[in-house]
RNA sequence: GGGCCGCUAGCUCAAUGGCAGAGCUGUGGACUUUUAAUCCAUAGGUUCGGGGUUCGAGUCCCCGGCGGCCCA
């Protein structure tokens, strides 16, 4: 950064006229005296407090009340002794501030209309009053910078390029107001995640995130190193190993909402970096946990709405209430060739139907692994309505116990909605012995080139040798869970998405 | 990884291969009731970077960067 872009010699001499004007009016305060970032401001109220309090005031009316409110000057009307700034909170109400000649003396009319610009904060001391046309306001005795912006805000009434409200998302919340309900929802979803939990008698834990064996998913990790254990170290790509280890220790429920980290691609679905919740209920299998999973989810609709129907960016209604649909993958895949398919259907037939399809098969593939190609391309673009999948192929379930009733099934099952999958769940596999020979088809696989085959995990081996209640564990993405909530893509549910550098 | 589209003033966008423009913003001026105020005047450009074709390139060609969409 530093090298790309040295400071000049003078550092206004490149700038554009708006920033020049701007930091001359800066300076020109510092010589005043007058500091444009001062510690503080002396407010009283919130503009949404003032609104509030003062609600159905006639027209051109003067309440007597003194107020001192602050906020950022979004529009600025002057004429040549009265002016009108329209002033926006951090919560995104705005309230008006006027400064008339007769209130404020010629020489603060004057300094105000010299120095305030579009985007400063400000700090308004006065009395509530509507003005004339009826708009609720406060009429200055005395005004303060409290924080002189630097750069222009963007145009209001102009949406920013999409590529702006990612890479400058502080712009993004201060001009859009979508922005910042985003930021209240994510925070009020994943309160009521937490909250779900907790009133189940879940434990909040964390995990590590640096790992010296990633495990838990099928992903390629980031690796980092660490110069005091002079050994590399990998970003975790899920918490899964740990959260097992928490049950064998007795933690019977227990969960994590944070981060995991995925060396992979970005698009409008997909995060290098996402939020997860992993849950794990001892003494529970993966049925408990669709239901568990059914009711959060459902919870944190009723938090943002006040119902299960949440509606989406673009106005359509999404019912997620009631009992979701529930089919077996090989049920649906069945449907959607028109022939039925089992675990035990032989790899060519599953390579006909793929060919039959246009599906691109890898050779390398097992029947299982083709079976779930197969479901992913043809059946998941048409799961919209949430929809739990059930009995995977053990074959792609490494860590999942095998079904109770059929032979080469394993107890797993994807929730999908909108075509996206949402969350997973397994009855969980606690037998050390089977684990053990599961990591071992895995290091074939890994040693045969798969990038995001497992490793071995002799610790996580060494905890599962001392016992493992049965239980129900499931994992749910949380930018999903936003996205099929409010229906916008993934980069608009993540504050900060990473971006490539400038 | 592949294909397509885009990148022009602070912001959002125009511009048959022929003088690089508009709106908002900015600057100067007028206005004591505005609501994206209005009116008058005015400034503002490495057209993402590099190379090429051409009398002449924002525009056509090649390489690269960044972003978006679709596909794998």
């Amino acid at each position: 950064m530093s090298e790309q872009n040295p400071v000049p010699a003078d550092p206004a001499e490149d700038l554009p006229e708006q920033m020049r004007v701007r930091r001359s009016k800066r300076d020109r305060l510092l010589a005043e005296g007058v500091e444009p970032y001062p510690v503080g401001y002396p407010r009283t109220a919130t503009l949404a407090e003032v609104r509030e309090r003062y609600t159905d005031l006639p027209i051109d009316h003067a309440t007597g009340d003194t107020v001192g409110v602050t906020g950022r000057v979004i529009f600025i009307r002057n004429t040549g002794k009265l002016c009108f700034a329209t002033l926006r909170d951090g919560d995104g109400t705005e309230l008006q501030a006027m400064l008339s000649l007769d209130r404020v003396g010629a020489d603060s009319l004057a300094a105000w209309k010299a120095t305030v610009d579009l985007g400063d904060l400000v700090g308004v001391t006065g009395e509530v009053i509507t003005s004339r046309r009826g708009e609720l306001s406060v009429l200055a005795a005395s005004w303060q910078i409290t924080a002189k912006a630097l750069r222009p805000l963007p145009v209001a009434h102009k949406p920013l390029s999409e590529e702006s409200r990612v890479r400058q998302r502080y712009v993004d919340l201060i001009v859009r107001p979508q922005a910042r309900d985003m930021v209240r929802t994510r925070a009020t979803v994943v309160r009521s995640l937490r909250e779900s939990l907790h009133r189940r008698n879940y434990l909040e834990v964390e995990t590590p995130m640096l790992q010296l064996v990633h495990g838990g998913a099928a992903a390629r990790p980031f690796v980092t190193h660490s110069n005091a254990l002079d050994t590399d170290l990998y970003l975790r790509i899920a918490p899964e190993l740990f959260l097992k280890r928490a049950v064998v220790g007795g933690i019977e429920r227990v969960f994590e909402i944070n981060r995991n980290f995925r060396n992979e691609g970005v698009d409008s679905s997909h995060s290098p970096e996402f939020a997860m919740l992993e849950a794990y209920q001892a003494y529970a299998d993966y049925d408990v946990m669709a239901v568990n999973t059914r009711e959060w989810v459902q919870e944190a609709a009723y938090a943002l709405t006040g119902s299960h129907v949440v509606t989406h960016a673009d106005g359509t209604e999404v019912d997620l209430g009631g009992e979701w649909r529930s089919v077996t993958l090989y049920g649906v895949l069945s449907e959607a060739l028109g022939e039925e398919v089992t675990v035990d259907t032989d790899i060519a037939v599953l390579r006909r139907h793929a060919e039959k399809h246009d599906v691109s098969a890898d050779p390398k593939w097992g029947p299982g692994k083709l079976a779930e190609e197969l479901f992913e391309e043809l059946v998941v673009p048409s799961l919209q309505a949430p929809t739990f999948v059930r009995d995977y192929p053990e074959e792609t379930s490494p860590l999942t116990r095998a079904h109770r009733d059929t032979p080469g099934l394993a107890e797993k099952w994807d929730l999908y909605v909108q075509g996206f999958e949402l969350g997973t769940a397994y009855s969980e596999l606690v037998d050390p012995v089977v684990q053990r020979e599961r990591f071992a088809a895995q290091a074939v696989l890994a040693a045969g080139g798969d990038a995001e085959a497992m490793r071995l995990d002799e610790d996580f081996l060494r905890a599962m040798e001392y016992g493992m209640p049965p239980a129900g564990g499931m994992g749910m993405g949380i930018d999903r869970l936003l996205m099929a909530l409010t229906g916008l893509g993934i980069r608009e549910t993540i504050l900060f998405p990473l971006v490539r550098a400038e």
